[in-house]
DNA sequence: GTTTAAAGTTGAGAAATATTACTTTTCTGA
DNA sequence: TCAGAAAAGTAATATTTCTCAACTTTAAAC
């Protein structure tokens, strides 16, 4: 049984939202008619928390990681991206600073497009409003589903939980014999789960004890996912 | 020194939105035509998390709480909603089932506003598409922001913010002195906490004990703010 | 007003999580 | 390819939070 089928109710973040896939032609000209790609590396910063939109973003191929730091300097990351989708565009709606920052988890190309074409598009394109007020609505549920697991889980629950949703956003890199590889620092993994990373590090050893994963450096390969489902309660 | 001026960037739910107040009158017409409003009891629910929704509800006068029950039927409070916000919409807009449910806090008056009247003044309405927009991606940043908060923050920390959110919500509720009374179940208290009753008592005394704040029955009434936010680490 | 159920409070022990200090492994660039 | 740096992993200890049980107060119903 796929994962999409054991929750049909799509409110764990497996598939990303693609809004500029299915933009019609004449639209899509308008919005792009000023796009500039950039390669960004590993860590690389796209846009900083707090600072004025100049324009959004579209993850041509990547993956990204939105976060937040708190006063102790510590970062919190709250989504991860991934090809297709569109970042940074609630700032330019709300006219408000971005609430988070964004940078690449890896190499990824992302595509720089002008505030004034993304507004521009808006006005022009019934479309394009019509879809984000579906992806934002969609996102809402995404993000009201992960306050209140990461309230009410315990931080073994978490990460089995984030390992599950990980593997979907990482299909994308196969090994032989259609294992996926999660390819995440263990500090980037204990923001997202949102612990210390010597807990995500001996909670990992513990699952690799069960024979639910295997890991090959930094690289997580999930091997039981059934298992982690149970022991996230999900 | 005003919060407001305090916290400018606003992602701490302190102003609550309220689309429908400068909803053009032609628009509001047709939104409002069929609405019939009823009063609901404090803890009578409004919609359950999982139903499909047949259209959105508009507070007139009370407090809601949005939650979502785990599967240990143990509630989280995702949000509290007051007089003047709509709910109910991002499911209608999504196209989905209701990702959360809702329930009275208080003696409210609700109006519930049939889906196809929703559908029907956002196709008409460009204004009331541009406003949702703009309340959909501001009620984004206020929920990722609680996600970092909920992640990172100890339980007393956590309960310290509340508590400094909640007293701009109860601001309707005044005292002699001008004073703000938060009347709230401590059982409401901890689920919107993300801990248990018990520990939202323990806590709760220890700010009595330093002189921040004061009870009287369940009423929670706040002498010293900006102790509260210095806890709170804001 | 009295009764009674619900809500609130407190303390102690158990469990989970965070912190500190350190070792080992992996990656990177000269 | 090898040294140094960065990341990953381990263990012991400290701290926080949870759970359970007993008890008190409050509020609603009669």
């Amino acid at each position: 049984m796929s994962i999409h089928q054991k929750f049909p109710i799509d409110q764990w973040d497996f598939k990303s939202e693609s809004i500029l896939a299915d933009l019609p032609d004449e639209d899509k000209a308008i919005l792009l008619a000023n796009q500039t790609e950039q390669e960004y590396d590993k860590g690389e910063i796209i846009f900083r928390e707090n600072s004025y939109p100049s324009g959004i973003f579209y993850i041509v191929k990547g993956k990204v990681k939105k976060y937040k730091i708190d006063k102790n300097r510590k970062e919190h990351i709250i989504y991860v991206a991934n090809t297709g989708e569109l970042i940074g565009y609630h700032a330019i709606i709300s006219g408000d600073r971005f609430p988070d920052s964004a940078a690449a988890l890896e190499k990824s190309v992302i595509a720089f497009i002008p505030k004034e074409d993304f507004l521009q598009t808006l006005t022009v394109s019934a479309f394009l409003g019509t879809r984000l007020l579906k992806t934002l609505s969609h996102e809402f549920a995404v993000l009201a589903n992960s306050l209140s697991i990461i309230a009410q889980k315990s931080v073994r629950e978490r990460l089995a939980l984030q390992l599950v949703v990980l593997r979907e956003k990482y299909k994308d890199h196969f090994m032989e014999g259609n294992a996926v590889e999660i390819n995440m620092s263990r500090d980037d993994l204990a923001s997202l789960v949102g612990t210390a990373r010597e807990n995500v590090v001996r909670i990992l050893s513990e699952f690799k004890d069960e024979g639910w994963l295997m890991t090959k450096g930094r690289k997580i390969i999930i091997l039981d996912v059934d298992a982690l489902i149970k022991v996230a309660n999900m």
